[in-house]
DNA sequence: ATGAATGCAAAAACTTTGCATGACG
DNA sequence: CGTCATGCAAAGTTTTTGCATTCAT
């Protein structure tokens, strides 16, 4: 359960953070911004501020629970973390988000990056698609 | 001459246009922020205002004459569009931004998405990179 | 001259922070 | 109980907008 996980990240499992989490593994729409997963809890009738929303979610990526992604929209979203690494599509039509993943690409990103004399850190992927 | 390519774009040749034109092609950053143009116009004594930067690349993003991209930075940065595409790297020690291409990492993109049933528009990749 | 562009200030959108109160272990 | 977490409100950032004035054609 939630609880544990949150002991080990060294964060009391406080009620906002356990509802936070809850939110982010049963909503449809598995990537939220801060502003969604407030609606969300607002909607089930927790009283709970933004500004904590933004906190723990931000406590959350430095543990690695979650990950926070910046796409062209002009805020941050957020998703639970997988095991698995994994980049992004975005519908530009509707904004719905597709993930994948492709063991090509993400050889052929360590091998550029080796060749420019650097270690790849991380990456961001975003392929913007549209229907066929 | 820029005025030429103002017109072409059907934009009035205004000075703080041209001198935002100017800055872009003569800074040795290739890459900025609305700030960082803002600031270095002042720094040549240009009486230019904020919200004025703001509008000119947002519409010099839509003739196309300058591309918008938002790193991991909370602030977009612009930079002149160039006939051939390209991504990016990052150092994540310097901030510095280093621009490269890759034949076969475009082919796949266009591939994977394919798989899937769409068609890309376009394409957002970010190496964070340190030094070995 | 006329419509477009500018500067300023105000507002909007997103996110962070200070502080007093409340809850977890 | 002591400390950490929360909520609220205020402040910080980045970007947009309204409006009167100025400028390009």
């Amino acid at each position: 359960m939630d609880t544990k996980e949150l002991k080990k990240a060294g964060l009391k499992a406080t009620l906002p953070r356990l509802r936070i989490l809850e939110i982010l593994d049963n909503s449809s729409e598995k990537h939220m911004s801060a502003e969604d997963v407030y609606r969300a809890l607002i909607e089930v009738g927790e009283d709970v501020g933004l500004a904590t929303i933004y906190r723990v979610l931000t406590q959350f990526e430095a543990a690695g629970i979650v990950q926070r992604h910046n796409f062209d929209s002009g805020h941050a979203v957020f998703e639970m973390a997988k095991e698995e690494h994994h980049d992004h599509m975005v519908r530009v039509d509707t904004g719905e988000v597709i993930e994948f993943f492709d063991q090509e690409i993400e050889r052929l990103q360590k091998e550029i990056v080796d060749r420019h004399g650097y270690v790849l850190e991380e990456h961001s992927l975003v392929l913007y698609v549209r229907p066929k």
